[in-house]
DNA sequence: TTATTTGCAAAGTCTTTGCAAGCAG
DNA sequence: CTGCTTGCAAAGACTTTGCAAATAA
């Protein structure tokens, strides 16, 4: 029943004439399956990647993580904070889709899952005729840590 | 009682030692005034003034969009294309802020307001202890002519 | 075998920066 | 005058692409 993403449910999407499993993709994989909650960009898993060895080109990485999230193993987010940034894709058909906080102080990255949202997009496809398949929800403000700071 | 941003309120803002009214922040805000509703990046700004006969620096208008978000006369949109948009700030102390919902098919930018993002915010600021301050907030999907097209 | 993938370096896109000349206040 | 701005070109940050060599199936 469980529903964390490994390496198998690559090999799995990789079945195909046109794909291919390769040792670099499995490690770019292995990488946010080992960084549960972290927002990694191309540069941090390279940088990740260089740590545990293995020497694998930037170019690759990126080309890896692009095809992560058309896989939907991997979901993108934009912060904008200049460079894409993914991790582990933890929605499911049935499941909400987590959102982001970012704390403006420190840097700190929060996530929440709400009904809430789900209501807002139903909503707005009510009044504005709009059919909605995917969405980019990001706050900004303080953590805890740092309202007391202030 | 009207609302609308001029170019007086630059003027306005820009009293102080510290900023200048030039000609190119003026143009390039009168940019926006004229094109009300138009997500315009800066290339799209440098491009119309340039069309208008004003030959501005690429720079200066990079500055300009950057100066004029500062001061809460335009608002700062990343949609995930690539590049920053900025449109008028319609914003105000008691007024809600809209939000975007773009067609993955024909590229349309359509806006909304709606309270139920307010009552989203304080439902998260509730049970996040995060001091929510700012939001991006942008929805994809598919607008009601392309739904009919397919 | 053979089409896909990799690695490298080069190119591309958007944005920022350094600096001398220009200009608003 | 004097310090803020401009324009230009160069640099920067992130990402994509072309192509020959390597490799999974």
């Amino acid at each position: 029943m469980s529903n964390k993403i490994t390496i198998d449910d690559l090999t799995q999407k990789l079945k195909g004439p046109h794909h291919k499993i390769t040792p670099q993709r499995k490690i770019v994989l292995e990488v946010f399956i080992e960084n549960p909650g972290e927002h990694l960009s191309a540069e941090d898993v390279h940088y990740i990647l260089r740590d545990k060895g293995y020497d694998i080109g930037l170019a690759t990485v990126y080309r890896s993580l692009e095809l992560l999230s058309d896989l939907s193993i991997l979901q993108k987010n934009d912060f904008g904070d200049g460079c894409r940034r993914y991790e582990l894709n933890t929605a499911t058909a049935d499941a909400h889709q987590h959102h982001h906080l970012i704390c403006v102080s420190c840097g700190k990255v929060a996530e929440f899952a709400d009904d809430l949202l789900d209501e807002l997009e139903d909503d707005i496809m009510k009044k504005s005729n709009f059919k909605i398949t995917d969405h980019q929800v990001t706050f900004y403000g303080y953590c805890s840590k740092c309202q007391k700071k202030k």
